[in-house]
RNA sequence: GUGGACGUAGCUCAGUCGGUAGAGCACCUGGUUGUGAUCCAGGAUGUCGCGGGUUCAAGCCCCGUCGUUCACCCCA
């Protein structure tokens, strides 16, 4: 009997049981970080129309579209796809406009914000390279909307700094430091006022931030003819070209500080840095931009704000931001670093506990307004969770060593409504069946409830808790001995 | 879609000027040793990716083809 090799379709992975694991501990540690920040899991077609692309993903993903269409339909329909040269279907190369429409679809029952974190698998028929592959998994997180009757300046921070903090969540629980790997924003809005300075026109705007992007890909010359092809100013040309981002304009600062102060309150500013060369390359985006850098590898998360797409796909105009982050990058970074675990001990990563769906602390202030920053504080605390000292002081730890954690990290929200009223927030809580509710009236004086009990909890020497997680009646630890 | 590199044992790879197909690891058998470690002896293993060409002779040179990989494009 005569055989024949099939092999795999390029750009596909065959996973044997090792393998499997390994994928498994970062699809775990997706979920888990997305879950401890409050983001819901949400999961859409893997295949999707294909004019739901042509919207508005861009040009280059439209060209690495998989094509797909249904076989029914006989003669007619294959006359129309070869004559047409495009497929009714596609299987989906990102989730964004599944996102969008979604969202677009209920928008008004929908919560405002919505945080919703999706993983699975997408297609791009493009040539397999190091990192990237033609079918791949990526993890989305994505806020929609924004608090209500709240100042929208301050509320987009907000939500652009909880979609930044998830993913530090995940380095952070992965063992990647802040020395391994970069978070780089821009702003497009205040790089666009700054380009109309150097006179590039409304209409220009889209072919300057391509540039922009392809800044350190290309060679100065090559950048320049481009420039001029499409006929922009020369002191743009000069920008662009002068390879030092010395040259950075100063107005960043206005746009992207409100967002680094946010991320203060939460220790994420030491993991960023601003970067006028960023841009992205999808059309979408429309103001704060963002991509997670490693030394040697592509980048290994990417994402921003994308204003009107919700709008696009004909839901109310609604503000949103996001990022994406595939498993090969991510993969590849964590074999280099010695942070990918193997035999036994991968085994037991693995079938480690996640992080609990349900809400287990839930954050308030007590009214006034100076603890609103300490909500932030103290969430970040609960849920990057506290490492233990015996850990840290071994000179071999590992993030998956089960003595990692005095306090766990755990699924820690906050009231996105403007009220001050305590009831109120309580009830939000008890909406989302938080478990814990912690009222912050300072940072040494923190009360904690049972939910479920409707007790009160108190600390036997001080009465009440302490913020700070060095503080021996840290509120966490209330929690972690409750669980 | 464009360009480069690579394809030899289960794995990682060496193979010079074209002249009988190699090593390490892994595996199997036996021995030593108080472990499933170490050490010793022995053993099995190949369509040299595939097809064609040049040559007395091709793993090696040439053409084609398939596959892998890296870079570009684009992007997670």
């Amino acid at each position: 009997m005569a055989s024949k090799k099939i092999n795999p379709p390029k750009g596909t992975r065959d996973l044997y049981p090792e393998d499997v694991l390994r994928q498994r501990y970062i699809t775990n540690a997706w979920r888990d970080a997305s879950l401890r920040c409050g983001f819901d899991e949400i999961a859409g077609p893997t295949f999707e129309s294909t004019e739901l692309y042509s919207v508005k993903s861009g040009e280059g993903i439209l060209g690495e579209l998989f094509q797909a269409f249904s076989g029914k339909g006989g003669q007619e329909t294959l006359d129309k796809l070869v004559k047409k040269g495009q497929a009714d279907f596609a299987l989906r190369p990102e989730f964004t406009p599944t996102l969008a429409r979604m969202y677009a679809a209920h928008a008004k029952q929908l919560p405002k914000p919505c945080k919703w974190f999706t993983a699975g698998p997408y297609f791009r028929a493009e040539r397999p390279q190091r990192g990237r592959l033609r079918e791949f998994l990526q993890w989305n997180v994505d806020a929609i909307g924004l608090p209500s009757e709240a100042d929208s300046t301050h509320s987009n921070a907000q939500m652009d700094a909880e979609v930044i903090e998830c993913s530090v969540r995940l380095f952070e629980s992965l063992g990647l430091c802040k020395k391994s790997l970069k978070i780089m924003i821009n702003d497009r809005n205040a790089m666009a006022e700054f380009f109309k300075t150097l006179g590039v026109l409304e209409n220009q705007l889209e072919i300057a931030f391509t540039l922009l992007d392809r800044q350190a890909k290309l060679p100065a010359d090559s950048l320049k003819s481009l420039a001029e092809d499409a006929q922009l100013p020369s002191s743009f040309i000069e920008y662009l070209t002068q390879s030092g981002s010395s040259s950075a304009p100063n107005l960043l600062t206005n746009d992207l500080d409100a967002l680094i102060d946010m991320c203060t309150n939460c220790n994420l500013d030491q993991w960023m840095s601003k970067d006028p060369s960023i841009a992205r390359g999808l059309a979408y985006y429309t103001g704060t931009v963002f991509e997670a850098l490693a030394d040697g590898e592509r980048a290994v998360a990417g994402g921003g704000r994308y204003d009107n797409l919700i709008e696009l796909f004909g839901g109310p105009s609604t503000p949103a931001c996001g990022f994406g982050m595939g498993d090969v990058v991510l993969g590849n970074l964590l074999d280099d670093k010695g942070l990918m675990p193997t035999g036994a001990e991968l085994m037991d990563a693995v079938a480690s506990p996640q992080a609990s769906i349900r809400p287990v602390a839930f954050v308030v202030p007590n009214g006034d307004e100076d603890n609103e920053a300490l909500v932030h504080t103290l969430t970040a605390h609960l849920r990057r969770g506290i490492e233990s000292e015996t850990w840290l002081s071994n000179d071999d730890r590992k993030p998956w060593h089960t003595n990692r954690y005095a306090v766990a990290p755990m699924h820690t929200r906050i009231s996105y409504k403007s009220t001050r009223k305590i009831n109120k927030l309580k009830a939000d809580a008890s909406d989302q069946h938080a478990k814990f509710f912690i009222e912050i009236h300072g940072e040494d004086k923190v009360e904690l409830s049972n939910m479920d009990t409707r007790e009160s909890i108190s600390s036997d020497s001080h009465g009440s808790f302490h913020v700070d997680p060095k503080a021996p009646n840290y509120v966490g630890h209330a929690i972690a001995e409750r669980m």
